[in-house]
DNA sequence: CGATAATGTCAACACATGTTGGCCTACACT
DNA sequence: AGTGTAGGCCAACATGTGTTGACATTATCG
């Protein structure tokens, strides 16, 4: 055999991993991605069943956000923020989240999800009031995927032209409001 | 004649926002605009030309900013993110955008064109600095996008449940930082 | 009334897409 | 060498899309 099964699906899944991020998932074909994997089309279904299941696998992402309570209390926000930015730079399935969510509802589930699972969880962590969590995670949320929009998918240039320094600086202490602070930016006790 | 052919081309066009918003670019046939106008989809070729032309006819959109430097200095935050939730609210056109501006770079180019020429020359308003103004309108794009971002498009429920109200007093300080002050928070002299 | 242009409908084309089944090819094992 | 099987390719189907041209209908005006 010239090449092992499992070879291939890795071509196939990295080849749709860069489609699904650059075009959206009605906008990167089956056709595309197998051309850009250098194989027929029909190995895709073959090794995937169908185009929604090869989505599924390439939009399979981890945050892995840091324990945010191991962290100094007044660094959490630069930490969140410098965190995230490497991660999306890692991570093309950041940017596939991202680019399909906005039109296909059953990934804005999927994102609903992670941000209940995984971020809302941690900054409960932080708080002694824990209703206050998932507002305090919804803000935060806004905030970070607001940048990555507007850098990494919309590329206003003076967003893009940061640097991930600068970036920390303006964000760290707009997230710590959001995580530790109460509405007039004052830490709660 | 049944009826005029500007009533007509208003019906293809209010059928095309809410189709548009709703679905994306790709998403949104001609078809189903037609369907929802309750005509034949020659007519919207017949009206507007093509697809693309429906589309850039349909996603025409003012911001209509106040001038910030009409308000005081201390309240700009607050109204930038007051104006902006009315205006989304309103106008079908931002969602628009948001949804297809994602997934089509000609979109996208349209939403840096609406950053430099409609946000980014009344923030310079605000600054003696006129270096910094495109920096200080674009943090303020990625929090005000990406709240529009989790709550009218993801809808992540603690933002999206949230009120107008609760919203300005979170965003509020945060874009007054991003507009007028340093890195520290501190209001510029 | 009759002509004419505007408004609308119908059917079809050309094309791209996801998906399927049959066929070929090359290796491993006896 | 012969054979079975896994990996790979080709051609085709069914469907949905934007788009087009020919035909019908209706209102306006000479």
């Amino acid at each position: 055999m010239r090449r092992s099964s499992e070879d291939t699906k890795a071509v196939i899944l990295a080849a749709a991993r860069e489609r699904f991020a650059a075009d959206g998932f009605q906008g990167a074909t089956i056709r595309a991605i197998a051309s850009d994997a250098g194989i027929d089309p029909a190995m895709v279904m073959r090794y995937f069943g169908n185009k929604e299941k090869l989505f599924a696998a390439a939009a399979d992402v981890d945050l892995r956000f840091p324990d945010l309570a191991a962290i100094p209390r007044e660094e959490v926000g630069r930490a969140l923020i410098g965190h995230f930015l490497d991660r999306w730079e890692q991570d093309e399935g950041m940017m596939i989240l991202l680019r399909t969510g906005v039109t296909n509802e059953a990934v804005a589930e999927r994102m609903r999800g992670i941000f209940a699972g995984q971020l809302a969880p941690l900054v409960s962590k932080l708080d002694d009031d824990r209703e206050r969590a998932p507002l305090r995670a919804g803000l935060a949320a806004t905030q970070v995927l607001g940048m990555a929009l507007c850098r990494y998918v919309l590329r206003l240039p003076p967003v893009a032209a940061m640097s991930r320094e600068e970036i920390v600086d303006w964000l760290g202490p707009t997230l710590q409001r959001y995580l530790t602070g109460d509405v007039d930016g004052h830490d709660t006790a």
